[in-house]
DNA sequence: CATCTCTAGTCAATCGTTTGACTAAGCATT
DNA sequence: AATGCTTAGTCAAACGATTGACTAGAGATG
């Protein structure tokens, strides 16, 4: 790491000022075209390479956006990077990636280092348990203020924070997967996954629970715990014993449900015939088990690239939630006599 | 956006040098302990942000460090970036992502920002036909001269290129891919996706080819395409009709797999029985289909880290081939008669 | 010839932070 | 009284690029 060429290197070697070597890089007419020829093959020569940050010092703007994810080794939220990512891009936007693994210090720390950069807009997917004081770096300064940098919230509400959010509408997601499997016939209906850490989860269990309560229905048989394949699977093989099993299973992500489907398997059942399973976010792969996963989509699409375009003041700076659909593929059949 | 709060804003509302700020907001032993606490109690009130940018035009130096992939809607990268961003950051290094598409122009673009943006590190999986010329701007400059920047390449090989890369022995794979099925009795094998333009995809069908042709069996039914769960599902729904399709596939990624092993189903047969199939990658979701996807495992966790670590110079720079393992699962059984 | 205009630049301040060199005030020592 | 030391700072240059104000010289015009 010698140091870098700069301006003065190339207008030393060409017995110019440094004034007319930024105007000819930047081909301002002031600067005739021979001479900005020169000067950009002189640049070239000496490999130079533009400094942002000290241009940046005086302009005092930045195409930099902060996307904050709460985790990514769960690929719904790999997924989610995909489209904010995509949007911000064809925006000329380039993304500084934080994973903070739902931990409230490590979000606090990029969101901070963020701000220390000169990020101009920030994308925060909270972790769990985030509460509006744990983002008081991006908080307005007094009522009214605009926020310090512009920044939206995805899919995980944080109550009571002066920022926009955009949401799916997680009670209907839990609603329409636990009315899939009524409909169906199911009375012994489980719950896997979730808990009471993140508003997605409080969510999706509530609307579950309220559908099964007006349909007159017991109590659900409920595992609570990591979203991942594993745990999705030892649940399922818990909850799959006995004779009071459940013939109907919610998921409260498509991550849980493949561990679930594998458990089945496992228990020589067959999806969709002895067991029913409901999934919800629609990831990618939902669509290729066998059978396809029945599941409640999320628009990952739609909620990951309004917050980007929320950021970039192409969007109302307003909350959004937006509502999720019933996919049927076939792991949902009728309840077993 | 206001104006944000600086240095000079602290020092005069406390009658201060903007150095004794600056000094005091360190901890510089010259500042006594009493100043330091005013300086940071008006820092706080004022709402001032450390300007990264204006310390580092002095300082000369980054934590920032780019991660360019050549394609994010692939999950088996996501996986890798969740190794690469958790090497960095336990080093507390910041990653400045960048998704190529594919698009030798884009990854161009995006090097070039990345340098200007002063990263001190380039973590890049080279987008399909890279050259040493695509990456010239990151190439020493001179024979025996240090790179602009310390740089890793990895996962995709670009081949005379001066930078170090990491990568998996991919002609090894496929023939572990093959030899798996050729010792179960398959005779008629076929060969899903990839091409010839990248290294991986080359590596893996030639060490897959040569490995039947050493065996004597007949040149396999190939079906070259893109690396998507759905390209995986059509070509084997292609290659599984008529009464001389294959026993055995082998798939160039995991993905594919996925949508073999639905094609499979679809044509009411049995993976593992009907037809055997080997995948390659060893995504996390290979362990949770059913049957258990048997594939060929690809050290993602090694060959991340290791270039990540080899940007910090925690590693050698130079060039490693790590070799892969065979991973039986269930979906590989005896040919069947 | 004197003046004006145009061309092709140059000058100097600025962005916010850092840092090596410097200093005013206070006190102790010889 | 002169000297030295310590404390608690200050000063000013530097990092690299940008930009509004300025200018030397050439040529055109009155």
């Amino acid at each position: 790491m010698t140091k870098r060429t700069t301006l003065r290197d190339i207008a030393e070697e060409l017995g110019l000022s440094v004034s007319s070597v930024s105007l000819a890089l930047r081909a301002h007419p002031r600067i005739p075209a021979a001479t900005a020829e020169s000067v950009r093959q002189a640049a070239a020569r000496l490999g130079y390479i533009y400094n942002r940050a000290a241009a940046d010092l005086r302009r005092a703007e930045s195409h930099l956006v902060a996307v904050c994810l709460s985790d990514l080794s769960n690929p719904v939220f790999n997924e989610f990077l995909v489209q904010i990512e995509d949007e911000l891009c064809t925006r000329d936007r380039k993304v500084f990636l934080g994973v903070a693994r739902e931990s409230l210090d490590q979000q606090r720390r990029f969101l901070q280092t963020a701000l220390e950069h000169g990020v101009g807009g920030i994308v925060l997917c909270p972790v769990h348990g985030t509460r509006p004081a744990d983002l008081d770096m991006l908080l307005p300064r007094g009522p009214g203020a605009a926020p310090i940098v512009p920044t939206a919230i995805f899919s995980r509400q944080v109550e009571g924070v002066a920022l926009p959010q955009f949401l799916n509408d997680d009670p209907l997601a839990g609603r329409l997967a636990a009315e899939c499997l009524i409909e169906a016939g199911h009375r012994r209906i489980g719950w896997i996954g979730g808990g009471q850490d993140t508003s997605t989860a409080r969510g999706r269990f509530g609307g579950f629970r309220a559908a099964l309560e007006e349909a007159g229905l017991p109590p659900p048989l409920v595992r609570h715990g990591p979203t991942s394949r594993t745990f999705g699977r030892s649940a399922a093989l818990d909850l799959l014993q006995g004779s009071a099993a459940p013939t109907g299973l919610v998921c409260f992500s498509d991550l849980l449900a493949f561990g679930v489907l594998s458990a089945i398997r496992e228990r020589g059942l067959e999806p969709g015939r002895d067991v029913s399973l409901v999934g919800c976010d629609d990831m990618d792969e939902a669509a290729f088990t066998w059978p396809g996963l029945t599941t409640v989509a999320v628009d990952k699409s739609e909620i990951g690239r309004a917050a980007a375009r929320c950021l970039l003041g192409e969007a109302p700076a307003q909350d959004s939630v937006l509502p999720p659909t019933l996919i049927r593929r076939g792991t949902v059949g009728p309840a077993p006599r």
